[in-house]
DNA sequence: GTGGTCTAGACCACT
DNA sequence: GTGGTCTAGACCACA
């Protein structure tokens, strides 16, 4: 379990955590039934407050990502629920044509980005889910 | 001028006001040298505070997008400075690997991505910047 | 952590916020790593809007002076960037041709400017960037 | 009489007029008595609006640079008043401050900026009135 | 008419 | 607690 979260991101803390537990999952470095550190640990560990942490699981848990066993402690989830809601992927095209509009001004070409995402894809494995 | 504004989004509105002047500028609707709506006229269109718009003005003109002229108004910009600033290349690149595992969840493959990125280039037409 | 404002001055206030906080860190007084007052205690103590100190506090970030923490607060930058930008070196040098012009009007020799750069820059001491 | 303005700088227009005819007299090119086009002249040379140079005009004879005769026209002024006024080069020697430390965040040296000073005062020769 | 600045106060997300 | 965003007004300088 060895990540690290930068605190100057313009993105927020608990949602560097989540990221980087899904892209976890997704390499299967972290596969369904491991479990992974209690709030305070990896508070500690990433020096942040627990709150942060705490925030992060519960959205992981909303996801389906994790699970939490009273008592026991927080584990993968085993069955991976992929839920294509049409209206979260309308929004995540959305997000990908500002992408391409921003990398346009940056003079990154749309060949770039297929390169860039083919790339991650097979960093993913064959764990990607489609 | 055509374009609207979703004051329930998670965007900021005058990021929202930015993005779609920068997508009309790539598609070529906008062209160098243009005028566009002075600040009280687009805030009183979109039922926005006119300091919202000003901010993405302002924010546009720090990109290079467009120009005020004082007493006159504001106008697309003529030079076309594609600035290739390697950080914020970074920082685009890890955007897009945070979208594909967010697809990855939702089922999105790569492949679609790629498909996405394609149709929306053509729609951008000849004007891409790459 | 002294400063005051003019709000009489022609210099925008924000502005003055910026300036003053620049010669600070020049001087050595806020280094590296410092905690400024947040937005609502400076702003309480100059007597001004906090939206004006947010406005100064934002430009200082996007020059690289400051960096902002959410919900931690505000902190003088680690990493001095020295951006030698060449249109800025001669806006700069545009600016120095129009004082010179101005203190000949005024009775300022150019040997008066000499001395009082030197004098200044010494107050600056070992800080100067160059 | 031979100048040019930037409609894109921040400097205002009537501003950039008064700089350069004063930089023009500084330099002995408009000596004392020669006569300066009129409003409506000046204005459609430069392609602005006759305020814009009206306005400029009254600054010049506000400062005591040039002087109007009814129904003849606008002259550069005789007499040169050098009126040292305290407050004023308060202001000067303030402005210069705040140039050091811009020039500081830049990578300019004291040196540098006493080097574009000793080389403009040249500029202006011995019409320098100091 | 234009954009720029500022105030007074509100709400939100993050830590 | 922190900064970020937004509204509803006002005043100013510029052209």
């Amino acid at each position: 379990m060895f990540f690290q979260v930068d605190p100057r991101s313009q993105i927020p803390i608990w949602e560097q955590i989540v990221n980087q537990i899904k892209e976890l999952v997704l390499k299967g470095i972290l596969t369904p039934g491991d479990k992974i550190p209690s709030v305070r640990e990896l508070a500690s560990h990433l020096i942040v407050n627990p709150n942060t942490v705490s925030k992060a699981y519960q959205e992981l848990e909303r996801q389906g990502v994790i699970e939490t066993m009273r008592g026991r402690g927080t584990f993968i989830c085993t069955k991976l629920t992929t839920n294509a809601d049409e209206q979260k992927i309308a929004l995540l095209q959305d997000k990908t044509k500002q992408l391409v509009i921003e990398g346009s001004y940056l003079g990154v070409s749309s060949d770039t980005f297929t390169e860039w995402i083919r790339a991650f894809a097979k960093e993913l494995g064959g764990n990607e889910r489609d």
